[in-house]
RNA sequence: GCACCGUUGGUCCAGUGGUAGGACAUUAGCUUCCCAAGCUAAUAGCCCGGGUUCAAUUCCCGGACGGUGCACCA
């Protein structure tokens, strides 16, 4: 299959289309039309009732629009930028802090500020590597990634808007952590739009400015916690470690979750358990396993919080892009916000029995130490504290010397020994503060949207005619089933079927109604936007002794059942659960069409 | 951001310095008992702005959007 005939179709059924386009169009968002918004929720339902509920997590759904200070702590105001530097004559952009880096000994010219890349590029003499034009004196420009927005009225607080649902997660964790009451582990998910101010998107739903993530983020005591990997130790993975990518003839490695998480091909058992879910999931809606694989992140490619990263990667159009990343975050996450929140992204981890320890503390008379030092007394008794704790030796002594205050500020007072009310004290520990370790499959559902549809893009003849159809799953289709009369001139024909599309869709089935054209014409009409199954009222159905019957025929077969009306909601709801349409064939009176699908 | 190419009914395309044509699709009617059938009719388009010209969908410039390559992708 070929992207284009999936754009085109997308476009004219209503999949997804470029939007705004009545003003030129934007690049980078897109509109899901009907069809497309109808199989995108589908997909968000299989990824929830998956990653959440079957996993026992939770799901939250927080704000999109977050203040400046949230990505000062996640580091994304920081490092979710590219210095560039346009070339004054031929106008090609370049990465400042790339052509510092190839000239100098410097390794990390991104974390300097613009400032000095610009004289570093002038001393080195640094030029355009397009033309050759001296870049000296030309400024290096911060093109920042996150959208940015202000938060209120005149000079409202600064907000950006979030490129990752993730922080969504983590700046609530210790209220969410109240709700998990304490313990690890716990789940969180969310399903959203995020947002990246991309300088150049291309390619469909593939690279967008607005598109929705679906994340888990697993909190896990890192020494404790084990995932239940017997769960999925069988399953068979495709995986293409970094050694096979850098390897002259590297190959993929067939194995399954258990073999790779105990040969540490996968480093981490909770990466290796999220994996195999995943390949299930992935079976479950649709996409092609030939057309995929777990593609482990080089160690250029990785950031640098992250132990080990795989990416679930599927092929599109010759090209394999990336569908789903799964990171081991450690504590980087939950420690950022830790050291720049107000709250305590921690957990209290009791103890299995409690621990006596013996704590050298002080109790410093501050009635003495208020009078002596006056402003630094406080400063003093800080400092007697963190000496005890550190050199309890030194106490022994008639006086203490602590120092106060930092640099050419910085001072040395001498304090008795019995003020500061030294003593080892014993104490009982219950437990200790920790931060727990993330780690988080990160889902794109628009390129898994793109992933499915290219996956069920089929061509074949019907009856010697060329037909094109989507072999979507019928959990996935947007739509469940098609109601038809077989010819309209016939009251009694278009009355049943307007019943019988009635009761499905009050049974909560998404029924499409057609009466128009032939009967093929129609049936080629479903075909394109995947609808799984036909249902079909002609005559024969009315016309027996018995209860009325209606054909169902299905999408990929063209083959045809006779079932009872009153069965057809119960019937193709179980098919929508993930029953066998052969099933139908082996219960019910089969249709004889004379049709021929190759 | 840069370079090259492109943009004509809903979709896919043809074409022209004097404002356009096809195919498919859609709608209505006739016909019609199972896989894009037929007949009749209808709806519907030159991406946007500026320039040249008596006249621009067509030529020129700029922009937007799309494709490809470069760069980028925490």
């Amino acid at each position: 299959m070929a992207s284009e005939e999936i754009v085109e179709l997308a476009k004219r059924r209503g999949f997804f289309f470029g939007s705004n386009g009545a003003y030129g169009g934007t690049a980078g968002f897109y509109t899901f039309g009907p069809q497309g918004a109808a199989l995108k929720k589908n997909l968000e339902d299989a990824w929830r009732d998956r990653f959440t509920i079957r996993e026992g997590n939770r799901e939250i759904e927080a704000p999109t629009v977050m203040p400046e200070p949230v990505f000062e702590a996640s580091g994304h105001l920081e490092g979710f930028d590219d210095m560039l530097v346009e070339c004054p004559e031929c106008g090609e952009s370049h990465r400042a802090d790339h052509l510092v880096e190839a000239v100098t000994d410097i390794e990390d010219a991104e974390a300097l500020p613009g400032e000095e890349v610009e004289e570093l590029i002038a001393d080195n003499d640094i030029a355009c590597p397009s033309c050759g034009t001296a870049l000296a004196g030309v400024t290096a420009e911060d093109f920042n990634l996150m959208f940015a927005t202000d938060i209120g009225p005149g000079d409202g607080q600064p907000g950006y808007l979030r490129p990752e649902t993730a922080q969504g997660i983590f700046v609530e964790f210790p209220r969410l952590k109240e709700y998990a009451r304490g313990n690890l582990p716990f789940g969180i998910t969310q399903i959203g739009p995020a947002y990246r101010n991309e300088i150049s998107p291309r390619g469909g739903l593939l690279r967008l400015r607005e598109f929705t993530q679906a994340e888990l983020e697993q909190f896990i005591d890192p020494e404790d916690d084990e995932p239940p990997l017997d769960r999925v130790r069988d399953v068979e993975v495709r995986l293409y470690p970094a050694a096979e990518q850098e390897a002259e003839d590297g190959e993929y490695v067939e194995t399954t979750v258990g073999e790779a998480v105990d040969e540490g091909v996968i480093g981490s058992p909770w990466v290796g358990y999220y994996l195999g879910v995943a390949k299930r999931w992935y079976d479950r809606v649709g996409v092609d396993l030939d057309r995929f694989r777990f593609r482990q992140h080089l160690a250029g490619e990785r950031a640098h919080y992250a132990a080990d990263c795989w990416d679930a990667e599927s092929e599109v159009d010759g090209d394999w892009i990336e569908i789903a990343g799964f990171s081991y975050r450690s504590d980087y996450d939950l420690s950022k916000h830790d050291a720049h929140g107000d709250d305590a992204f921690t957990v209290f981890k009791r103890y299995d029995e409690p621990k006596t320890v013996e704590r050298a503390t002080v109790d410093p008379d501050m009635s003495v130490l208020g009078p002596a030092f006056g402003g630094d007394a406080a400063a003093v008794a800080e400092a007697l504290e963190t000496l005890a704790e550190r050199d309890p030796d030194a106490f022994d002594g008639e006086t203490v010397s602590v120092e106060v205050g930092e640099g050419d500020g910085a001072e040395t007072h001498e304090v008795d020994a019995d003020v500061a009310n030294f003593s080892v004290e014993t104490v009982t520990e219950n437990g200790e503060h920790l931060t727990p370790h993330v780690v988080e499959p990160s889902f794109g559902v628009g390129r898994t949207v793109q992933t499915l549809l290219a996956h069920a893009y089929s061509e074949d003849e019907v009856d010697g005619e060329e037909r094109t159809y989507l072999s979507l799953e019928p959990e996935i289709a947007p739509q469940d089933a098609a109601v038809f009369p077989l010819v309209t001139n016939d009251d009694r024909l278009t009355d049943l079927a307007d019943r019988v599309a009635a009761d499905l869709r009050e049974a909560g089935l998404a029924v499409a109604y057609d009466d128009s054209g032939s009967i093929g014409r129609r049936y080629r009409r479903q075909d394109e936007v995947g609808t799984p199954f036909c249902v079909t009222i002609d005559r024969d159905g009315i016309e027996g002794d018995g209860d009325d019957t209606v054909t169902v025929r299905e999408r990929d077969s063209a083959a045809q059942v006779r079932v009872p009306a009153a069965k057809l909601a119960e019937e193709l709801a179980a098919l929508r659960a993930g029953g066998e349409f052969d099933a139908l064939l082996d219960r019910y009176e089969t249709v004889a069409t004379d049709v021929e699908t190759n």
